[in-house]
RNA sequence: GUGGGUAUGGCGCAGUUGGCUAGCGCGCCAGAUUGUGGCUCUGGAGGCCGAGGGUUCGAGUCCCUCUAUCCACC
């Protein structure tokens, strides 16, 4: 359940309330696509880095282990030893972003492994009959997630065919939710907005799904390759069309700037690979900009990654020693790296949930916007 | 000391019967990456081809001398 504890202009501040915890909103969720933040990031260094909650993946774990394994082994939550919420992708995106092979049905999607090349066939049920072995707090509906650009007859084909997948979803979901064998019985279910930059079909759309009552609301399909700008808009015009009363998540996106403008525009949960993957290739976020620690300027650098940040990796190492690591290939540098990352993130979405309460969101966005737009060089 | 081999960007190598603006891999330097493949991609810097002399219209490629280095044998 969704409770609004303060608005700032169109940005919100609020709780999730979930069977594994509250989430304070906005909140960025960190990725564990197979159960696991890459990089070596275990559970146990995510509460030191304030992640409330963490995003899995239904493809890769249907995959490997398979989600049976997972259910015999007591859910995700036991698996990996996470006691706070969990997001489950539906394996949507997945489908459309890793299968080399696919053929897009009314009843769903087959497609190739791309660990094995074996063939699979996903459909809305099969999605929600992982994510319900999974045991995740929040299962996604099973969606298509369309390349930009796409024409507006596909768009429009393609949109009209997720409404419909999402009614398949919500039925499956309400049926395993009732069988007596699901681990989690709570298991909530968010829709996916579709549309691409066709306004009229997101609005249109967003309107089709809005009645199904369900716990959440993303929006899918941006940030493939569109711009800043059309994104905006299209946040602009979408999020009012979705329920007020519950939360709304901008999926996929992204980087700090691009948080910062869409919290602005009313959207409570994010997630991206950026914090973690940057990490791994040794680009760190800080408040003078994106640092790529790789650089040779770094080499004797004894200072930390950023002045005055608490992370794990700041409070211990210096920038030339992490440089080192990352050249030889050593696991710790990235861990390092993403541990900053991840908390700088998190810090980051604390930090406008403070503005947002105090009613300065305003001025909050525009100061941190310019510290993230940096060159990365020290004040 | 004798015989043989090899000398080409930081490292390892290609360079066909002399015709190149001297390439390749790795490394190095920088940049991409948005519901995750730790991958991948894109740029860039860096060589008067061991030194000197010759033959030729033309030499990294052929000849001579020297130097360095490797192998074998004394």
């Amino acid at each position: 359940m969704y409770q609004l504890i303060k608005k700032d202009g169109r940005a919100k501040r609020g709780v999730f309330h979930t069977v594994h915890g509250d989430i304070q909103t906005p909140v960025f969720m960190n990725v564990g696509t197979a159960a696991a933040i890459k990089g070596a990031v275990a559970t146990t260094d995510l509460k030191e880095i304030g992640t409330q909650v963490q995003l899995s993946n239904t493809y890769h774990l249907h995959v490997r282990p398979g989600d049976r394994i997972v259910k015999q082994m007591g859910g995700l939550h036991r698996f990996m030893n996470w006691d706070r919420p969990i997001l489950t992708d539906s394996g949507g995106f997945q489908v459309f972003s890793l299968a080399g092979l696919r053929r897009i049905r009314e009843e769903g999607v087959y497609f190739n492994s791309h660990i094995d090349g074996r063939k699979i066939f996903m459909g809305p049920e099969e999605s929600m009959r992982i994510q319900s072995n999974l045991a995740s707090t929040i299962a996604m509906a099973f969606d298509e997630c369309p390349p930009y650009p796409s024409d507006r007859d596909y768009m429009q084909a393609s949109a009209d065919r997720t409404v419909r997948w999402l009614e398949r979803c919500k039925a499956e979901m309400e049926r395993l939710n009732s069988l007596p064998d699901t681990i989690n019985q709570n298991q909530l279910l968010f829709g996916i907005n579709q549309g691409g930059v066709y306004e009229d079909i997101r609005i249109a759309q967003a309107d089709q799904i809005s009645r199904l009552d369900l716990d959440g609301y993303a929006i899918g399909g941006l940030a493939v390759g569109e711009s800043h700008e059309e994104m905006y808009h299209i946040l602009d015009v979408a999020v009012p069309h979705l329920p007020q009363d519950k939360p709304t998540y901008l999926m996929g996106v992204g980087t700090p700037a691009n948080i910062l403008e869409s919290v602005d525009r009313g959207v409570d949960f994010f997630d991206c690979v950026y914090p973690s993957r940057n990490g791994r290739h040794g680009h760190v976020y800080t408040n003078q900009g994106k640092r790529n620690l790789f650089n040779q300027k770094y080499e004797t650098d004894s200072r930390p990654i950023e002045e005055g940040c608490g992370c794990p990796a700041c409070r211990n190492y210096s920038r030339g020693y992490i440089r080192h690591l990352l050249k030889a290939k050593e696991m710790l540098g990235m861990r390092l790296c993403v541990l900053h990352n991840l908390y700088f993130y998190n810090t980051m979405m604390a930090e406008i949930r403070q503005a947002i309460e105090e009613n300065r969101y305003g001025e909050y966005k525009k100061q941190k916007l310019q510290a993230v737009s940096g060159s990365g060089e020290d004040a």
